[in-house]
DNA sequence: ACCCTCTGTGTGATTTTATAACATTGCGAG
DNA sequence: CTCGCAATGTTATAAAATCACACAGAGGGT
């Protein structure tokens, strides 16, 4: 399939995040600056993956495992959800995509390349997720894991709530 | 298996909590606790919920549904999923468990009654998890929500790492 | 060229987690 | 008593994730 602007499988009811963009921009952008990563990195993109990606950057929201490996049969390739999990998988150990605990569902990075712990907004009602720095403003988490002797790894945070555009329907 | 249903079931290898702490005192007070709360709110604490909950405090560290569910069948109540799910349900919405979604398992709330928005410190080796108060944890994401015009109402926060235990046996 | 290994992909089967749908029970209000 | 209601029990199924194994292609050493 192709990746021009005539097939946007796109039947989104909300929009792509939690503000207008120029999103085909968007898509092209980080898809290219993950290109750019994986050559410094001596990562594979490979089609499958690259698919994934540009699916998950597409849609800007989060995707079930399953969802993308209907699309990726659509588009021709494998259709064991291996195929989709394996892809999913290379993306998120590279930071390329996150995954979204709270909903078993994946999404792509909107920093791609800056060192993150990221955090995520998620709207319950259309399920549009936006990335913020989580940065280290875990302090208070940080000193109770300190005192505790626990030595934090990874730290996921997901807020949950409602994005403005449901915000402004719910009224 | 179950040795006998008087004796604790309790074959952990590790610790209950990142710090030893009177167990079985712990588990008595958290449950008395518990049932002065549903008395106070209107909750009824079924015998089913009541174990379920007397589980998790036992076991002090993440349980799948599917493990709830094995004791329970051993204790002679109904051993679909539905039972399990529905006790848990009921524990976690009034806050006397939590969901620990990075293992898609459930915790004892160690603050009973306390106003709450918990984060967790999760052992990736052993399970254990303890729980400290995020409140301030928020600051940079609440930031962030209220610039995004982002309302939240729920936050998850999970670190995952090594428990004071594991880090001194992975020396 | 050859073989060898390593990584990635494809596929079938299975496990683990969670929910839907409906029958049954027990209890309080009228 | 009997109606309504919440909780439980049970069957079945959906959704999410992993296992196990086969095969294909790229690169390396001989």
């Amino acid at each position: 399939m192709t990746s021009d602007p005539q097939s946007p499988p796109s039947d989104h009811t909300s929009p792509v995040g939690f503000r207008a963009h120029d999103h085909d921009n968007c898509v092209e952008t980080a898809l290219a600056a993950a290109e750019t990563q994986c050559k410094e990195r001596g990562l594979r993109l490979t089609p499958v993956r690259r698919k994934v990606l540009e699916m998950l950057l597409q849609e800007h929201r989060a995707m079930g495992a399953y969802a993308i490996l209907d699309r990726l049969r659509e588009a021709g390739f494998g259709s064991q959800p291996p195929v989709a999990y394996r892809a999913l998988e290379f993306l998120v150990k590279n930071e390329f995509a996150h995954k979204i605990e709270r909903l078993n569902a994946f999404v792509a990075c909107s920093h791609p390349g800056a060192a993150h712990s990221p955090a995520f907004m998620i709207c319950r009602k259309c399920d549009a997720v936006a990335e913020a720095q989580a940065a280290t403003a875990k302090g208070g988490l940080g000193a109770a894991a300190r005192a505790a002797g626990f030595e934090i790894e990874r730290t996921v945070v997901e807020a949950e709530g409602l994005c403005p555009d449901c915000t402004e329907k719910a009224q």
